[in-house]
DNA sequence: TTTATTTTTTAGACTAATCTAAATTTATTT
DNA sequence: AAATAAATTTAGATTAGTCTAAAAAATAAA
């Protein structure tokens, strides 16, 4: 069996990988994960002995079929144990994160299996990411950000990329939560800072705030 | 924080502590653990570092009130995991206890609390063990084994006290299940091998088996 | 196309948890 | 009380994962 340490870098390739279409390097993963490039490369190296990754020095690592599969099996869980915590224990959305980090890597099948019938085989997790099928296949949105939006065009909110619990929070007290319907109302041409229609309130958030939200164009 | 490792160990201790009353011994910290004395040494130390045991050379070990309130509040956690998965997702009572003691550790005071309500406060977990309450009160049996009732005596199972997989699954064939209530027919005196009654049909059972089940006398 | 910068890898060291083998202490027998 | 046995601790190694500092390779700039 796989480390949960090793179980979390096969989840940061595979999250990296969906961006740009190139082996994955180095930093990035040291990045994500924060930690040391030093470190990553150790680990790489070993991920690479048990076939999980193919990696050529200095060209960046990807992941293999099985490298793959287990990372996704690892995404499955995260997010169907948040949907858990959210839909059966009351957690707020921006409160289920860590701990599912952790329950993410108790990794039976059976487990996994029985606790999506128990949640009736939800398709999306709180935060709106897509949860991959028993067979791995996920239905990732398409990736419309509310800053690609045009002035006085309209989108209802599907899901967010950033899951701190600042930024959550700061959506929820906005009333930027998943179903709702925003309109673009003006947009500074500077700093693309935006100002949005949210159930009948103007609100102004930054670009970084809105490039961060994921939306349906309607 | 302490480690799985270090919460694994408390828990050992603090079940080897229930029985003899003087300090727990290296070595049977170390059968429970299936680890070597030396290792248990090692780990000692480090938790005598740490104020959670009490701790002289050649004298064992005891929990100091810190050790044992976080080894309670893991057993706490592991009861309420294994109610969960016997109750909200069909497990048997047999599958659970590995999973839960990985569960176990995901130990954050909100999810507990949260499980236990969500629950809604189970007292006694699927293999009749008492869940400690979130004050850390403990309602253990009064530890009646089905080894000790004499002939024609009556009892009902409330509990076990071996967790194993084989154990649990040989009961079950037996319709020895918790709530099932026992006649003693006969006690072989040379092993104490016993024929009782269950729902109406005579069973025999070794000395092993009758030892490890709980019952209230009736 | 050299030079400078950035990225990545190596070398060597550290901590946590474990082990084997040897030494020491405690307990049990004679 | 001495000898033997059992329990426990120490000494020294090992593995996983990490780090800092230095070397090497790849990129970018001049
Ligand atoms: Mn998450
Ligand atoms: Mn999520
Ligand atoms: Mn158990
Ligand atoms: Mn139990």
């Amino acid at each position: 069996m796989n480390s949960f340490t090793e179980e979390n870098y096969l989840k940061a390739i595979y999250k990296l990988s969906l961006n740009g279409s190139q082996g994955v390097s180095t930093n990035a993963i040291a990045d994500l994960l924060n930690t040391k490039p030093s470190s990553v490369t150790d680990m790489i190296k070993k991920l690479a002995d048990k076939k999980l990754v193919s990696y050529q020095k200095y060209q960046g690592v990807d992941l293999t079929k099985k490298g793959k599969d287990i990372a996704i099996s690892i995404i499955r869980n995260h997010r169907l144990w948040e949907v858990f915590l959210v839909e059966k224990l009351n957690f707020k959305w921006d409160e289920v994160h860590e701990l599912a980090e952790e329950l993410e890597h108790i990794n039976t099948h059976k487990l996994t299996e029985r606790l999506d019938e128990f949640l009736d085989f939800p398709k999306y997790d709180p935060h709106g990411d897509p949860i991959p099928d028993k067979d791995g296949k996920v239905a990732y949105h398409k990736d419309i950000a509310l800053s690609d939006l045009k002035n006085e065009e309209k989108g209802v909110i599907v899901g967010v990329k950033e899951h701190s619990k600042s930024y959550l929070n700061y959506l929820e007290q906005l009333q930027l939560v998943l179903g709702t319907e925003v309109k673009v109302i003006d947009i500074v041409a500077f700093d693309s800072t935006m100002k949005i229609l949210v159930n009948g309130k103007a609100v102004v958030i930054s670009h970084q705030a809105s490039k961060n939200l994921i939306v349906k164009s309607l």
